[in-house]
DNA sequence: CGGTATCCAAAAGGATACTG
DNA sequence: CAGTATCCTTTTGGATACCG
């Protein structure tokens, strides 16, 4: 028999700080404000740093720039620079990146069918 | 034949402000310092909040509140106060919040299997 | 005991000017 | 074009004192 959600949990929270700190590190990679619109505009492959500007409206230069060089430590994303008058970067998802992207999408999934839910709950406790 | 990765995220990236922004809250609620370890502390059944407390060492009493509060109003835990001398309020899971936390499992494991992978990325990006 | 109110520090995000 | 540097605002998290 599988273990449950739980034990599966405490599995994981009982390990090392190391991993702990590293999965709360990796889920805070999703809460960051521009990086999974990021990876889907990659999805399809590479992309220009000023195709992503005009792909993200409202993101800042700077801030894409901060997004793209973590998500590129953490090598879910690759950066090839080409060296031409004008210069010309593109970025694409690594195997790394493709393989979390695709995790994420369960989440996702269970977001759109628990919106309804969620929402009506949060305007009871406003309430 | 099932849709790619960059398909399903499309479609959702595609759909209403009001969806992108709700699937962002989710994702966000991931990457909230203490959210997803409060929740598994209460996945064996409810906890008081002085016993959340103790079992997340480093939490501030004002940071535990905010959370458990976010959490109550997403409909993920619930919160029951027996009216003693002293008060006892006990925390648990409700049913979107055990849907919520088994899901996020799948991307915890992915964590753990490529920690590795990424801590390595980190230290060569670092050089 | 289980909070709320207040204050503070750190981090994330944004605007914008400058550069190879 | 694709950044970096600088400055500022907002948000998040933490410390702590007080309260029913």
């Amino acid at each position: 028999m599988t273990k449950t959600a739980s034990e599966q949990m405490i599995d994981i929270c009982d390990k090392d700080e190391k991993t702990v700190v590293f999965v709360r590190d990796m889920f805070g990679r999703l809460g960051e404000k521009w990086s999974m619109r990021t990876l889907d505009e990659l999805a399809d492959g590479p992309v220009r740093f000023t195709a992503l500007m005009c792909a993200l409206p409202g993101i800042s230069h700077r801030v894409l720039t901060v997004t793209l060089r973590t998500l590129e430590s953490d090598g879910l994303v690759s950066r090839t620079s080409y060296p031409e008058t004008p210069p010309r970067v593109e970025y694409e998802l690594t195997a790394l990146g493709e393989s979390f992207l695709g995790r994420v999408l369960s989440l996702v999934a269970w977001a759109q069918d628990n919106q309804a839910e969620v929402e009506s709950n949060r305007e009871l406790f406003r309430a």
